[in-house]
RNA sequence: UGGGGUAUGGUGUAAUUGGCAGCACGAGUGAUUCUGGUUCACUUAGUCUAGGUUCGAGUCCUGGUACCCCAGCCA
C-alpha cells in the first residue's frame, strides 16, 4: 500500500530534484545517501531521514546508498554496523551500495595536502582550549591563529608528519583557512584533521589522523556521486562550508548540493541518542530492542509492521518546520495495517466465569465441547478460520458483564441476551454468585442451541458480540497471560516467568489455538489482535490497544527522578 | 550580542508561484457491523502581528513578534 504525502503536490526536495532535471543539473541524475554513524541504533527519527533519502530516490528513478560516517573511532562501533543494515532492510529498503566513509581516507588525504599545499589550509599547534577561545563569541570577531600564516611548505611538512604518527594525540590539528571573522561560526577556520590514537572499526590502526565531519561529508558525496544530500537542519550553517570545500577541489562529478530537513519529533517520545543510551545504561530498559523503546527493534518488538512506519513517514513528508508529530498519527498508521494484516484471536484477562445452566451433558457424564469456527480475519477470508472450543463453563471479562446495566451499556446484564463471537447467543439469568467482598466472581446464563450460527432463525438482533475462552481448556494460561501483561501477580496462582511456564498442552487452550502460533504466527514479529484488547506483538509486555500504545514517558519521568534524588545528596 | 532558519484549524502538512485556503490525524454526530473495532456519511476549527502594493495577498513590499540552530580536536 502506498500512501501519498498528506498535500500531495510532494516535499520541498522533491520540488528541488524536479527543477534541477528540468535544467539539466546532474544530467538527470538523483542520487541519495543514508549516512548513519554507527554509534547507535535507528530510531523512528530515523525512518523518517531513510524514508526520505530512499524515497526521492526511487522517485527519480535513482539510487540511495547506505555510507556509514565512521570518522570517530572514539565514538564507533562494529556491534552496530550490521544491526544498521538489518534495521534498513526490515524498513523494507534496499541500498544500492554500503560505503563508509573510512573508504575514501585515502583521496581525503591527498585533497588536504593539495589545499595545504595551496595555502588554502595550515596546521594550527596550539591545544583546543585556546583555538576554541579564538573562535570569538556570536556577534565578536574571532582570532587568527598565530600559526595561521605559516609557510604553505611548513604546514605541508608538519601535516605529513601528523599522518605519519610523530606527534601526539590532540597536539596539532589541520585548519581551513577560511575567515577568522565571518559570521557564521563554522567559516571560522575549522578543523580538518584531528590526531586521535583510537581504534577505528575498518582502518584498525592504520591511522592517526581522522578527518572531520564537514572535511569528509561532502567529500564522500563528491566521491561517490550524490546529487542531493539531505541532513537535518542544524546543518544549515555547515551548507557555506559543504560548498567552500567543494569549489577547492577538482571533482569527479558534478558538485552535490546539501539540503536540511526538519528531524522527527515525536509527542511522548524521547529521540535523543544520548537520552536513549542512558535508559538502557541504567537499566530501566532491558536494551535497544525493548518494545518501549522507540528504536525500530523496539518498535518491532512492540508489534509495528514496517509498513505502517513508512506509510507514516510518507504521510508527513519533509519540511524545514520544527515540529513535534501526534504519536496518534503513528498509531493511526500502525491501527490501519494492523487491522489489515493482523490475526484475531480471542483471550480474557481479567476472567469472570460464565456457567451456561443448560449446556448439554454427554452419556459419560461430562459436559459436552463443541468447537466452534471463528475467522482469522474479518477483513481478509485468506486467513482463513480456526476451530475454537465452546462448553458450558466459559471466561468472559469483567467489564463484560453489569449487575445493574446503565443506560448505553450493551454487554451482558440479567435477563439481556448477547452474542459470544462465532458461537451462540446467550441470555444472562438472575443468577449471580457473589464473593465475601460482594464482588460478582460468577454469572449464569442460558444458550440458544438454534443460533450456532451466531444468528438466530427468528431474526432478533442482540446489541453485542462479545470474546470469550472455555474454562476448562484455559485455566492456566488466563493467569499466565494476566500476569505477561500487568506485569502483577494473579492472587493464589503460581509465580513463574509469564508464559514460558504454561504446560505446553494448556497452550493450545489459551484461545483455542496455540498461544505460540497465535503470536508468532506465519507473518514473523507480526502482532495479532486480542478482540476489543489490543493489539499484540510476540515479545511485548502490553497490548497496543486501540487508542493508545506503550510509550516511554513513565521510563523517562523515572530516570529523570531517580537523578533529581541523585544530585540532591 | 552577530549569523542562519521557521511561522497556515487542537496537531501536522498542502495551495498550479498573485486567483474559491485543500488533505490527514484528533474530536463530535449519525448509519452499518459477529466485539463500543472496522467501514461509510456529515460536522468542527486556520493563514503570527501592524501597515503597504493590487480588481484580488497565505503568496509580493516595509516594520515588528515568537520559536529553533550555531562559539567540539562530535556527527
Amino acid at each position: 500500500m502506498t500512501v501519498a504525502g498528506a498535500g500531495g503536490a510532494g516535499d520541498f526536495i522533491a520540488d528541488v530534484v524536479r527543477e534541477d532535471n528540468a535544467k539539466g543539473t546532474f544530467s538527470g541524475r538523483v542520487q541519495t545517501r543514508f549516512p548513519p554513524e554507527p554509534n547507535g541504533y535507528l530510531h523512528i527519527g530515523h525512518a523518517k531521514a531513510i524514508s526520505a533519502d530512499f524515497g526521492i530516490a526511487e522517485q527519480f528513478d535513482g539510487i540511495c546508498n547506505v555510507r556509514f560516517d565512521d570518522t570517530n573511532p572514539d565514538a564507533e562501533d562494529d556491534e552496530y554496523v550490521q544491526p544498521i543494515l538489518d534495521d534498513v532492510a526490515w524498513l523494507g529498503f534496499t541500498p544500492a551500495n554500503v560505503f563508509y566513509a573510512s573508504d575514501y581516507f585515502d583521496q581525503l588525504y591527498v585533497w588536504a595536502e593539495q589545499l595545504t599545499a595551496a595555502g588554502l589550509a595550515y596546521v594550527d599547534q596550539q591545544d583546543a582550549e585556546t583555538i576554541s577561545a579564538q573562535r570569538g563569541l556570536f556577534g565578536r570577531p574571532g582570532l587568527d591563529s598565530p600559526y595561521r600564516d605559516r609557510p604553505a611548505e611548513e604546514s605541508l611538512d608538519l601535516f605529513r608528519r601528523m599522518k605519519a604518527g610523530e606527534f601526539a594525540d590532540g597536539a596539532m590539528v589541520l585548519r581551513a583557512k577560511i575567515d577568522m571573522r565571518a559570521d557564521n561560526m563554522q567559516m571560522r577556520d575549522p578543523v580538518m584533521y584531528r590526531i586521535r590514537r583510537g581504534h577505528h572499526i575498518r582502518t584498525k590502526n592504520q591511522w592517526v589522523i581522522y578527518p572531520m565531519y564537514d572535511w569528509a561529508h561532502g567529500q564522500s558525496d563528491a566521491i561517490e556521486g550524490v546529487t542531493h544530500s539531505m541532513c537535518t537542519l542544524e546543518f544549515e550553517d555547515h551548507r557555506p562550508l559543504y560548498d567552500w570545500y567543494l569549489n577547492h577541489l577538482e571533482l569527479p562529478f558534478d558538485q552535490p548540493r546539501q539540503y536540511e530537513f526538519a528531524r522527527l519529533e515525536l509527542t511522548h517520545t524521547v529521540t535523543s541518542k544520548r537520552r536513549l543510551a542512558q535508559l538502557v545504561a541504567q537499566g530501566l530498559v532491558d536494551g535497544w530492542d525493548d518494545p518501549r523503546m522507540p528504536t525500530l527493534r523496539g518498535l518491532r518488538r512492540r508489534g509495528y509492521p514496517a509498513a505502517a512506519i513508512r506509510s507514516f513517514c510518507a504521510s508527513i513528508g519533509v519540511s524545514k518546520t520544527n515540529s513535534r508529530h501526534a504519536i496518534e498519527e503513528l498509531e493511526h498508521h500502525v491501527r490501519v495495517e494492523l487491522n489489515r494484516v493482523a490475526l484475531r484471536r480471542m483471550a480474557v484477562l481479567r476472567p469472570l466465569r460464565l456457567v451456561i445452566d443448560n449446556w448439554p451433558v454427554g452419556p459419560d457424564g461430562t459436559p459436552v465441547v463443541d468447537w466452534v469456527e471463528v475467522a482469522n480475519n474479518p477483513e481478509n477470508a485468506d486467513d482463513g478460520v480456526r476451530l475454537v472450543p465452546f462448553s458450558g463453563s466459559l471466561y468472559i471479562e469483567q467489564d463484560d458483564f453489569r449487575e445493574d446495566a446503565p443506560p448505553k451499556y450493551y454487554r451482558l446484564a440479567p435477563g439481556r441476551e448477547v452474542r459470544l463471537r462465532g458461537a451462540y447467543l446467550v441470555r444472562a439469568t438472575a443468577e449471580v454468585v457473589k464473593d465475601q467482598a460482594g464482588r460478582v466472581v460468577e454469572v449464569h446464563a442460558v444458550y440458544d442451541p438454534a443460533t450456532r450460527s451466531g444468528q438466530a432463525p427468528d431474526g432478533r438482533k442482540v446489541k453485542s458480540t462479545m470474546h470469550w475462552v472455555s474454562a476448562p481448556h484455559a485455566e492456566d494460561a488466563i493467569v499466565n497471560l494476566y500476569r505477561h501483561l500487568f506485569a502483577a501477580e494473579v492472587p493464589g496462582a503460581a509465580t513463574g516467568d509469564p508464559l514460558d511456564d504454561i504446560d505446553p498442552d494448556s497452550r493450545e487452550t489459551l484461545t483455542g489455538c496455540k498461544v505460540e502460533a497465535a503470536l508468532k504466527n506465519d507473518r514473523p514479529g507480526a502482532a495479532v489482535q486480542f478482540e476489543r484488547l489490543g493489539y499484540f506483538a510476540p515479545d511485548a509486555r502490553q497490548p497496543m490497544v486501540f487508542h493508545r500504545t506503550v510509550t516511554l514517558r513513565d521510563e523517562w519521568a523515572k530516570l529523570q527522578a531517580r537523578q533529581q534524588a541523585d544530585s540532591a545528596r
